[in-house]
DNA sequence: TTGTACGCGTTATCAC
DNA sequence: GTGATAACGCGTACAA
């Protein structure tokens, strides 16, 4: 069994008052008894339990992270800047795999009010009626990363999906393109879908380019599948593509992967730009240029306006994060002559 | 606030430790107490509290993982398996990312002690005589994930290196080949470094080929970087070679990367495989042939392990997991006439 | 079948 | 400066 404060207030000859106050950095004691208790405790290898002084705080010093995958390399990259801002103030993260799963992620929620975590976060997922019912009742503050909710006044971290698809595709038209598809995901998707095909539709339409249906294939989802399978329909669609918009970097990979056995050169015959700037971008062949979205510094932000949020109980802005294209060598310039 | 069980007690009309007895699906009462208690707690919405629970049952149904660095492919799926298996039983799991920093890892060491986690995994590092004592002191089980200690009893899954390293290697000669180089690990990294270079050279002894030490090149560590730069001067020490076995899959990718900007096709040119099987070993072009880890599955067996010796306070046997070469297109047959 | 009361390890509010 | 002691919310031995 490990040793409580009255071990080490019995040790030092002090009171646990005592031992808590220069445990907990308080005034209100000589130098010579701070010295006893600071002794004892590494005598005994003291530790401090952390149920007792949740249960009296109300405050676990933890937060909870829900995924629908925690393994894609997305959600890694996000992972890792949120561990970053937790560590550094003394807080820990625990991971959820939700699995897209409306059960499991009621679930999850309802294990995570018994751990009391400080605040909750949201990656990547749609807020339904009953997580948000589910989210009132904890009491705790809540950011959504990579996602927003229109119903609920929810605060949220993500790029200008619209934006970022307007910056991809003008990228394109710039370096002498004119005949642009796109890899898009699915329509119905609020966040990722639709919004990325309207900046691709108004790149096109400001540069005074025709917008036709059929320059657009969208897929399941966002994996190396879709855009491996995605390919081949576009280009039957639509043969007379130069450069093509993939609104995911694995739908790229997907694409240049399908490119490749097709006998398709990229980008000698055909560009490609991707969307979000995962470390595989930067591994395929050739390189790919992508628009790049800042996950991991998303990822601090995000568990720092959670404590924010904690500490001041203050309401907190939502944050539009800067995204920005990284060339690298899978789009050819067009000159003109 | 939340409610407590007094309030529901008081709702239901009975006393708390008959809502505790409900609650804990223990026996004592009566059908119609059970419908009381349990309307009561759905109309208050109750939750219990983990810190008051924990407090009694020492148990916080929570463990805690350390990683040099989630946000790796490698990482993420161990850390998918681990989640899985542990969701399964009920458990929370609190990611730690060490940066491989013996400060940082005694801290997080000391974080989790404080919230009494029931358990700890380690991945893929080095157990040090100081995280040891640690480990010791918090007298919780502990099972390391992807390595092993020579110096200190803790049990263990992870595959055979050696033998993966020799089956890869062994793979290549069947497919025809004889002058196979290699790029590896660190020599000094005990666990994934020598291991797989022993492996490699064993396998060509018996097929009675020559070991040749500029047939192997070194790197700093397992990364895409370390690959790319690793094959040029792996080619310029021994030309001649027609196949490499590199001991990460991102040390093969960086490898074909390399390859693809010196102009030399794979494989028509040169055969490679890989080590690891990550998702991108698959996106590669061409698609990555490799030596298998179950990594997801290596998580969840951890985890298992884990929580038998929680509850059962038993020694439990380390695991040896089954390698499997996935061949996929980077390796080529050469044919004798 | 049910209720009372103590203890889990801390923090905080009092007194001294 | 320092020390009792009452919470915090729950499980459980014991009594009824």
């Amino acid at each position: 069994m490990s040793y409580t404060i009255k071990d080490v207030a019995k040790h030092a000859n002090v009171s646990i008052a005592t031992v808590s106050r220069v445990l907990n950095g308080q005034s209100g004691y000589s130098k010579a008894t701070e010295e006893k208790v600071l002794v004892a405790i590494k005598e005994l290898g003291y530790q401090p339990n952390a149920f007792a002084r949740g249960l009296i705080s109300r405050k676990s010093n933890s937060l909870g992270i829900l995924f629908p995958e925690v393994s894609s390399q997305f959600s890694s990259k996000i992972l890792r800047g949120v561990e970053e801002a937790a560590h550094r103030l003394d807080s820990s993260v625990i991971v959820c795999n939700t699995a897209s799963h409306g059960q499991r992620t009621i679930k999850y929620l309802q294990l995570l009010t018994e751990k009391r975590v400080d605040g909750i976060l949201f990656v990547s997922e749609t807020i339904t009626e009953e997580y948000y019912k589910k989210l009132e009742s904890m009491q705790i503050p809540v950011v959504l990363i990579s996602t927003e909710s229109y119903q609920y006044p929810l605060p949220f971290v993500k790029v200008d999906d619209k934006h970022a698809a307007f910056t991809a595709t003008d990228y394109l038209v710039k370096m002498g393109h004119s005949k642009i598809g796109m890899i898009s995901g699915n329509k119905d998707d609020i966040i990722a879908g639709q919004p990325r095909i309207d900046g691709y539709k108004q790149a096109l339409t400001q540069r005074g380019l025709p917008i036709k249906e059929e320059n657009i294939v969208q897929s399941q989802g966002f994996s190396f599948k879709d855009g491996f399978t995605g390919l081949p329909k576009l280009l039957e669609q639509s043969p007379g593509l130069t450069a093509i918009f993939a609104a995911s970097d694995a739908l790229a990979l997907g694409a240049i992967s399908s490119a490749y056995k097709l006998g398709i050169r990229i980008p000698d015959h055909l560009s490609i730009i991707g969307y979000d700037n995962l470390p595989i971008a930067e591994m395929a062949i050739p390189p790919l240029t992508t628009v790049a979205q800042p996950l991991e510094e998303m990822g601090m932000v995000a568990a720092e306006m959670l404590f924010t949020m904690m500490d001041q109980g203050r309401r907190v802005e939502s944050r539009i994060m800067p995204h920005s294209v990284i060339e690298r060598e899978s789009v050819k310039e067009i000159k003109f002559t």
